[in-house]
RNA sequence: GGGGUGUUAGCUCAGUUGGUUAGAGCGCCGGCCUGUCACGUCGGAGGUCGCGAGUUCAAGUCUCGUACAUCCCGCCA
């Protein structure tokens, strides 16, 4: 302790943990400079760590002249050390909104360890500076409270979660950065090899095969803080690197995986303190797109999607009668408390409607004096007209929002409503809700390209009982999958692996690939599974996301140290940045 | 690739039907101040109105283009 008070530049405390208890204790106190107020005779000083801050008193009676002078042009984030002693505060100088705001630190001597200019934002929370800015200068943002503590609650989860994973008998294993192109899934960021001219390696989208190769290497129980790479455009929940908490393990079917995640994410976010009720809902995929119309709904409010299709398949509206005689979907929402708005108001929900591909949007308004209102209640009878008030539980006061088309665009349409009036009407979304969705299809049709693809990824298990469908039915083949949904968000997405060569040939065959393809590419991986690949399978969690949502901002650029803007550059250190001509030869390229 | 919104002082923003010297708050600089905690107070400095064209006697303001940011669709688990 003697030691440290009389270093350079360590500290005793920091400079949030100081309390009334510990008053009459000598300490020394490392930080940078917040507010400064300076009265003339007396100059306070708030010292803040990333602990929190403690008001520094620097007294002419009691520091030297020296020192008193230099508190005086102590400016904004100086750096400085300050010994002293902690004491109580009068009773009129208590600041009850300060962790600290009994005691304060009267100084015995103050070093200016270094100065620093302007910061060219404040260092406070609650600021709407531009994000570039921000990130330009991204040390400095890093040190407002409610970033650094977003910091701190990643790195609190990553250890939750670390330490869940070793009691489970799980080790972690690193695998290549440097990896191989991946023929499915999202574009890659690729790597130039120097000493194989015209190759390239890509960076990886996630560790998949890697950790199956090691499902069949016997590791068993196998996680990693993984980094992953995409390169397609982002969002605010998606940057071109991110961070997954990858998980595979052996021997296992069914709801294996799911039973053990479970239990790893109730012990973690016990240990974060947050709530969320367990057990969780394990929804099915059909279940979910049929009552909120998306795979990732936010359970925290209703509004759910209900299915008027037989109703109105008969009705003298056309529009609805020909979707739903043509294979499509009369869906609705039910929003409450929306019944009154105006014409205008509830027209401009069409662009939600719009925005999501569907080419249309009919209403009916119930206004709160028992009117109705609405461009199509003339098509309806009688009977579908109460038959669809029946379905929709409607009530003075109520908005109803049709979609009519394909399933796909009517549940993205009305998904998207959903959200869009669950904002609009204010409906409160407090606390978490997690759920898992499960059994994803294990195929859809890609119209475009015209053919089958996997829907999770063609390493997924077909449901046994669908195993003899692959083929003659794809389509109605389910799969071993899981999503896990936080608030609306996808935070985590696994399956249970095909461990069988022949089982993984027929998918790949499925999905168009023909056996020279499949050799070609995916050689590795089948001649893997016909080397005593064990029952395997895994989950990945994006950590990024599950961090945004328990810290409760509405970027994942707000957890992550250094994120990149949306044209994927970093506005600090200037990347991506062009190189020289030297350098592009060296690796055997030339700019178009 | 497409759509929405935005870009004015270090930061956040205002700026009317186009009108002559572009404002505010905070911050910054200097003075005063021994109980403040968003300290107070007096004074001061600070602008290529994102960039480029165009219309006009005159453009921060109107038109076109473009860059960047951000949100969304496409794309992406």
């Amino acid at each position: 302790m003697t030691d440290y008070l009389n270093s350079y530049c360590m500290h005793t405390a920091t400079c949030g943990e100081l309390r009334a208890n510990d008053a009459g204790r000598k300490v020394a106190l490392t930080g940078w400079a917040w507010h400064n107020r300076d009265h003339g005779g007396l100059i306070f000083i708030d010292l803040r760590d990333r602990s929190g801050y403690t008001q520094i008193v620097v007294d002419p009676d009691c520091v030297t002249e020296e020192d008193f002078h230099a508190a005086e042009h102590v400016g904004r984030e100086y750096v400085l050390r300050v010994e002293g002693t902690v004491r109580m505060r009068g009773e009129r100088e208590i600041n009850p909104s300060m962790a600290t705001g009994e005691i304060e630190v009267l100084a015995s001597s103050l070093q200016v360890l270094n100065t620093s200019a302007t910061p060219p934002f404040a260092v406070e929370d609650g600021i709407e500076t531009d994000e570039t800015t921000r990130m330009k200068w991204r040390y400095i943002d890093l040190r407002r409270p409610e970033m650094m503590a977003n910091l701190m609650l990643r790195h609190r989860v990553v250890t939750a979660l670390r330490s869940a994973l070793n009691e489970r008998g799980f080790i972690e294993v690193e695998t290549p950065i440097l990896a191989n192109s991946t023929p499915e899934g999202a574009r890659d960021y690729l790597v130039p090899s120097r000493p194989n001219p015209g190759k390239f390696y890509a960076l990886p989208q996630s560790p998949q095969q890697f950790k199956q190769m090691l499902m069949v290497a016997g590791v068993e129980r196998y996680y990693q803080i993984a980094r992953c790479f995409r390169d397609e455009d982002l969002r605010a929940d998606r940057q071109p690197e991110f961070t997954q908490v990858d998980i595979e393990m052996s021997f296992v079917h069914g709801d294996d995986v799911i039973d053990m995640m479970e239990d790893v994410m109730q012990q973690c976010l016990a240990e974060v303190g947050t709530d969320v009720s367990f057990p969780l809902i394990r929804m099915p995929y059909a279940e979910t797109m049929d009552r909120y119309g998306c795979d990732r709904p936010d359970i925290r409010f209703g509004m759910e999607l209900c299915d008027l299709t037989d109703i109105v398949k008969d009705s003298n509206f056309k529009v609805f009668a020909s979707v739903a005689q043509s294979g499509g979907v009369v869906k609705a929402i039910n929003a409450k408390g929306a019944g009154d708005w105006s014409r205008g108001e509830i027209e401009k929900l069409a662009d939600v409607a719009a925005e999501n591909g569907a080419k249309g949007m009919a209403w009916i308004a119930f206004t709160t004096d028992g009117q109705e209102k609405s461009p199509i209640i003339k098509f309806f009878t009688d009977e579908e007209f109460a038959a669809m008030k029946e379905a929709l539980q409607v009530e003075p006061g109520d908005l109803v929002l049709f979609a009519a088309d394909k399933p796909a665009i009517a549940n993205a349409a009305l998904s998207a409503l959903r959200l869009r009036m669950a904002d609009l009407l204010d409906i409160p979304r407090e606390g978490h809700a997690m759920l898992w969705v499960v059994n994803f299809p294990m195929f859809h049709y890609d119209e475009v390209e015209k053919k089958y693809d996997a829907e999770h990824h063609p390493f997924t298990h077909v449901l046994d009982e669908d195993l003899d469908k692959i083929e003659t039915d794809p389509l109605a083949c389910g799969s071993y999958s899981y999503d896990l949904v936080l608030d609306g968000f996808e935070v985590g997405g696994g399956t249970i692996r095909i461990h069988n060569a022949e089982e993984q040939k027929r998918i790949l065959r499925v999905i168009g690939l023909t056996d020279e393809e499949i050799e070609v590419k995916f050689g590795h991986l089948i001649h893997a599974l016909e080397l005593g690949a064990p029952p395997h399978g895994g989950i990945a969690l994006g950590l990024d996301r599950l961090v945004m949502l328990l810290a409760g901002k509405p970027s994942i650029r707000d957890v992550i140290a250094f994120p990149k803007t949306s044209s994927a550059a970093d506005p600090m250190t200037g990347a991506p940045s062009p190189v020289t001509t030297r350098q592009l030869k060296e690796v055997n390229l030339r700019l178009l």
